[in-house]
DNA sequence: TGCCATTATCCTCTAAAGAGGATAGATTGA
DNA sequence: TCAATCTATCCTCTTTAGAGGATAATGGCA
Protein backbone atom coordinates (compact mmCIF):
# COMPACT_ATOMS: atom_id res chain seq x y z
CA UNK A 1 0.00 0.00 0.00
CA UNK A 2 1.67 3.16 -1.15
CA UNK A 3 0.35 6.08 1.21
CA UNK A 4 1.04 9.67 0.39
CA UNK A 5 -1.42 11.29 2.06
CA UNK A 6 -3.88 11.61 5.70
CA UNK A 7 -6.79 10.11 4.41
CA UNK A 8 -5.09 7.34 2.47
CA UNK A 9 -3.44 6.19 6.03
CA UNK A 10 -6.95 5.86 7.60
CA UNK A 11 -8.67 4.10 5.13
CA UNK A 12 -5.61 1.47 4.97
CA UNK A 13 -5.58 0.88 8.70
CA UNK A 14 -9.43 0.82 8.47
CA UNK A 15 -8.83 -1.65 5.84
CA UNK A 16 -6.43 -3.81 7.92
CA UNK A 17 -8.73 -3.21 10.81
CA UNK A 18 -11.38 -5.19 9.15
CA UNK A 19 -8.84 -7.69 7.58
CA UNK A 20 -8.19 -8.74 11.10
CA UNK A 21 -11.67 -8.69 11.79
CA UNK A 22 -11.34 -6.39 14.47
CA UNK A 23 -13.67 -3.55 16.10
CA UNK A 24 -12.34 -0.21 17.08
CA UNK A 25 -13.75 -1.17 20.44
CA UNK A 26 -10.77 -4.30 20.25
CA UNK A 27 -8.33 -2.52 18.48
CA UNK A 28 -8.63 0.63 21.01
CA UNK A 29 -7.91 -1.82 23.94
CA UNK A 30 -5.49 -3.19 22.24
CA UNK A 31 -3.70 0.44 21.38
CA UNK A 32 -4.23 1.76 24.92
CA UNK A 33 -6.99 4.02 23.61
CA UNK A 34 -10.48 5.14 23.25
CA UNK A 35 -13.14 3.56 20.58
CA UNK A 36 -13.69 7.32 20.11
CA UNK A 37 -9.94 7.84 19.49
CA UNK A 38 -9.86 4.71 16.36
CA UNK A 39 -13.12 6.33 15.25
CA UNK A 40 -11.88 10.11 15.08
CA UNK A 41 -8.60 8.60 13.47
CA UNK A 42 -10.42 6.69 10.32
CA UNK A 43 -12.42 9.52 10.18
CA UNK A 44 -10.31 12.79 10.38
CA UNK A 45 -6.92 11.21 9.94
CA UNK A 46 -5.35 14.72 9.71
CA UNK A 47 -5.95 16.17 12.99
CA UNK A 48 -4.56 13.20 14.82
CA UNK A 49 -1.53 12.49 16.51
CA UNK A 50 1.68 10.75 15.06
CA UNK A 51 1.59 9.29 18.57
CA UNK A 52 -2.06 7.68 18.11
CA UNK A 53 -0.67 6.48 14.31
CA UNK A 54 1.75 4.37 16.35
CA UNK A 55 -0.30 3.07 19.04
CA UNK A 56 -2.76 1.93 15.87
CA UNK A 57 0.14 0.28 14.09
CA UNK A 58 1.29 -1.81 17.01
CA UNK A 59 -2.44 -2.86 17.42
CA UNK A 60 -2.71 -4.03 14.01
CA UNK A 61 0.29 -5.58 13.68
CA UNK A 62 2.00 -3.10 11.02
CA UNK A 63 4.81 -0.96 10.37
CA UNK A 64 6.04 1.62 7.81
CA UNK A 65 8.45 1.60 5.32
CA UNK A 66 9.78 5.09 3.77
CA UNK A 67 10.43 5.42 0.06
CA UNK A 68 10.58 7.92 -2.40
CA UNK A 69 8.13 8.93 -4.24
CA UNK A 70 7.18 6.14 -7.42
CA UNK A 71 9.89 4.83 -6.78
CA UNK A 72 10.55 0.87 -7.39
CA UNK A 73 10.56 -0.96 -3.22
CA UNK A 74 14.58 -2.02 -3.81
CA UNK A 75 13.46 -5.07 -2.38
CA UNK A 76 16.62 -7.46 -2.62
CA UNK A 77 15.52 -9.63 0.84
CA UNK A 78 18.77 -8.06 1.85
CA UNK A 79 17.48 -6.68 4.95
CA UNK A 80 19.69 -3.73 5.11
CA UNK A 81 19.50 -2.70 8.56
CA UNK A 82 22.14 -0.37 7.59
CA UNK A 83 21.61 3.19 8.31
CA UNK A 84 22.94 4.72 4.70
CA UNK A 85 22.23 4.94 1.13
CA UNK A 86 18.65 3.85 1.83
CA UNK A 87 17.72 6.76 -0.95
CA UNK B 1 13.49 1.27 6.22
CA UNK B 2 11.11 -0.14 8.69
CA UNK B 3 9.55 2.18 10.65
CA UNK B 4 7.94 0.76 13.93
CA UNK B 5 7.97 4.23 16.53
CA UNK B 6 7.65 8.20 16.19
CA UNK B 7 11.40 8.38 17.47
CA UNK B 8 12.29 6.09 13.84
CA UNK B 9 9.94 7.97 12.17
CA UNK B 10 11.64 11.38 13.08
CA UNK B 11 15.04 10.08 12.21
CA UNK B 12 14.29 8.48 8.77
CA UNK B 13 12.89 12.03 7.95
CA UNK B 14 15.82 13.85 9.26
CA UNK B 15 18.15 11.69 7.54
CA UNK B 16 16.52 12.27 4.10
CA UNK B 17 16.39 15.51 4.77
CA UNK B 18 20.10 16.05 5.23
CA UNK B 19 20.77 13.37 2.25
CA UNK B 20 18.83 15.77 -0.03
CA UNK B 21 20.96 19.03 1.29
CA UNK B 22 17.95 20.46 2.91
CA UNK B 23 17.59 22.66 6.06
CA UNK B 24 14.47 22.79 8.40
CA UNK B 25 14.34 26.15 6.94
CA UNK B 26 13.69 25.03 3.37
CA UNK B 27 11.99 22.04 4.02
CA UNK B 28 9.37 24.20 6.01
CA UNK B 29 9.01 26.50 3.13
CA UNK B 30 8.18 23.64 0.79
CA UNK B 31 6.15 22.16 3.34
CA UNK B 32 4.22 25.39 4.28
CA UNK B 33 5.04 24.82 7.42
CA UNK B 34 7.44 26.76 10.19
CA UNK B 35 11.06 25.82 10.50
CA UNK B 36 10.31 25.18 14.05
CA UNK B 37 7.62 23.47 13.49
CA UNK B 38 10.03 21.28 11.79
CA UNK B 39 12.10 21.21 14.44
CA UNK B 40 9.74 20.27 16.67
CA UNK B 41 8.80 16.91 15.12
CA UNK B 42 12.33 16.17 14.39
CA UNK B 43 12.75 15.92 18.25
CA UNK B 44 9.45 15.16 19.75
CA UNK B 45 7.44 13.16 16.71
CA UNK B 46 4.94 11.69 18.99
CA UNK B 47 3.21 15.20 19.55
CA UNK B 48 3.23 16.16 16.01
CA UNK B 49 -0.01 16.41 13.60
CA UNK B 50 -1.10 12.94 10.96
CA UNK B 51 -0.93 16.42 8.74
CA UNK B 52 2.44 17.58 9.58
CA UNK B 53 3.85 14.30 9.11
CA UNK B 54 2.26 14.39 5.29
CA UNK B 55 3.76 17.97 4.65
CA UNK B 56 6.79 17.03 5.50
CA UNK B 57 6.73 13.58 3.03
CA UNK B 58 5.47 15.70 0.26
CA UNK B 59 8.33 18.21 0.26
CA UNK B 60 10.81 14.87 0.70
CA UNK B 61 9.36 13.49 -2.14
CA UNK B 62 8.23 10.69 0.26
CA UNK B 63 5.78 8.18 0.55
CA UNK B 64 4.81 5.77 2.56
CA UNK B 65 4.26 2.05 2.59
CA UNK B 66 2.25 -0.19 4.99
CA UNK B 67 3.54 -3.75 5.78
CA UNK B 68 3.14 -6.34 8.12
CA UNK B 69 5.54 -6.38 10.79
CA UNK B 70 8.34 -8.68 9.62
CA UNK B 71 6.98 -9.49 6.50
CA UNK B 72 9.64 -9.73 3.66
CA UNK B 73 8.40 -7.14 0.79
CA UNK B 74 6.34 -9.00 -1.58
CA UNK B 75 7.97 -6.36 -3.71
CA UNK B 76 7.32 -7.97 -7.60
CA UNK B 77 8.09 -4.61 -9.50
CA UNK B 78 3.69 -5.91 -10.55
CA UNK B 79 2.54 -2.64 -8.66
CA UNK B 80 -0.69 -3.65 -7.58
CA UNK B 81 -2.87 -0.79 -7.30
CA UNK B 82 -5.69 -3.13 -6.53
CA UNK B 83 -6.96 -2.33 -2.80
CA UNK B 84 -7.34 -5.69 -1.74
CA UNK B 85 -5.73 -9.00 -0.73
CA UNK B 86 -2.58 -6.58 0.13
CA UNK B 87 -2.27 -7.93 3.82
C1' DT C 1 -39.40 -5.37 12.65
C1' DG C 2 -36.78 -5.60 16.95
C1' DC C 3 -31.99 -6.43 18.97
C1' DC C 4 -27.41 -6.31 19.40
C1' DA C 5 -23.07 -4.80 17.68
C1' DT C 6 -20.51 -1.15 15.90
C1' DT C 7 -19.44 3.45 14.96
C1' DA C 8 -20.12 8.46 15.48
C1' DT C 9 -20.85 12.25 18.75
C1' DC C 10 -20.96 14.89 22.73
C1' DC C 11 -19.62 16.87 27.62
C1' DT C 12 -15.75 18.56 30.46
C1' DC C 13 -11.04 19.29 31.27
C1' DT C 14 -6.18 19.44 30.57
C1' DA C 15 -2.26 19.51 27.64
C1' DA C 16 -0.28 21.05 23.78
C1' DA C 17 0.23 21.83 18.31
C1' DG C 18 1.16 25.17 15.30
C1' DA C 19 0.66 29.95 13.42
C1' DG C 20 2.82 34.62 13.60
C1' DG C 21 6.97 36.41 15.02
C1' DA C 22 11.61 36.41 16.95
C1' DT C 23 15.85 35.33 19.48
C1' DA C 24 19.16 32.24 21.91
C1' DG C 25 22.42 28.53 21.04
C1' DA C 26 24.91 25.60 18.55
C1' DT C 27 27.52 24.32 14.20
C1' DT C 28 30.51 24.91 10.60
C1' DG C 29 33.62 26.96 7.56
C1' DA C 30 36.89 30.57 6.11
C1' DT D 1 38.33 33.23 16.22
C1' DC D 2 34.70 35.62 13.96
C1' DA D 3 30.78 35.44 11.10
C1' DA D 4 27.25 33.17 8.68
C1' DT D 5 24.14 29.44 8.87
C1' DC D 6 21.21 26.27 11.06
C1' DT D 7 18.53 24.42 14.91
C1' DA D 8 16.21 24.86 19.38
C1' DT D 9 13.31 27.83 22.19
C1' DC D 10 10.19 31.12 23.64
C1' DC D 11 5.90 34.53 23.63
C1' DT D 12 0.98 34.91 22.59
C1' DC D 13 -3.17 33.23 20.82
C1' DT D 14 -6.48 30.08 18.92
C1' DT D 15 -7.74 25.50 18.05
C1' DT D 16 -8.15 20.90 19.13
C1' DA D 17 -6.54 15.90 20.54
C1' DG D 18 -7.59 12.70 23.63
C1' DA D 19 -8.72 11.11 28.41
C1' DG D 20 -12.75 9.87 31.35
C1' DG D 21 -17.31 8.82 30.65
C1' DA D 22 -21.52 8.11 28.02
C1' DT D 23 -25.18 8.32 24.61
C1' DA D 24 -26.97 8.86 19.85
C1' DA D 25 -26.96 6.86 15.23
C1' DT D 26 -26.26 3.21 12.14
C1' DG D 27 -25.76 -1.32 10.46
C1' DG D 28 -26.77 -6.22 10.32
C1' DC D 29 -29.03 -10.10 11.20
C1' DA D 30 -32.49 -13.25 12.77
Amino acid sequence: MKITSARGLADALQQARKQQGQTQQTIGELAGTKQSTVSAFETSPEHARIETLFKLLSALNLELVLELRGQAPENGSGNHQAWDQEW
